[in-house]
DNA sequence: CTTACATTAGACAAATATTGACAAGTCAAT
DNA sequence: ATTGACTTGTCAATATTTGTCTAATGTAAG
């Protein structure tokens, strides 16, 4: 599940309209719709408020966030397993080291 | 072993001067000293004439290059394990539907 | 069909971030 | 003290990203 796609499903579930969560973000609803389709990038100062209107955990959503630009670096590479697993084991020794 | 780590120690197997590589690269010596201590990072397609250079394998540079990004966006997350699951998920979700 | 409203597309401007050069600095060996 | 290898900090050039605006598309109601 990407990030947009979450938003997007919360926020239909809320019952919410585009621009109401554009207008809390203080974007336009162009932005908004962007976003939820994974053309643009929220802000992630944008995220806590998303949490709040949309009833959802500030960490999942930070969670996807993240991910999110993972798998942009991902999306065109060929071997995105070997990628990741690099990067793992770095971040595991990162973490033995600190 | 991030990317730059990786290239110092390949240039000093090699006895090479971090102004050979910055020559052949055509930047300033500063920008490679940068490159090696992951404070910048290379232009992609400096991998290709790195990894001449230093006789070792694109694929394993295009590796460490991409991980490491990785890494940086995970550096200053307090859950990088639970956002590196998530992409992997994502990543083996979108090869699927492929 | 036409109006009204929600969403999307595309082109451009504004804001941010990245890259790289340059000058000055440290450090070690001589 | 000089030289050579490397590092640091600052600034300008470039590139990328974010956001707006206008127009388009889709859709449902009257």
């Amino acid at each position: 599940m990407r990030f947009g796609e979450y938003i997007r499903q919360l926020r239909e579930q809320n019952h919410l309209l585009l621009r109401h969560l554009a207008s809390e973000l203080d974007i336009d609803t162009a932005m908004m719709s962007k976003i939820e389709r994974s053309e643009r990038r929220a802000k992630r100062e944008h995220i806590p408020q998303l949490a709040k209107l949309l009833k959802a955990s500030v960490s999942a959503l930070q969670t996807l966030y993240i991910a999110d630009q993972i798998i942009e670096l991902l999306d065109d590479e060929d071997n995105p397993q070997a990628i990741l697993d690099a990067a793992e084991k770095e971040i595991n020794q990162m973490k033995k080291d600190s």
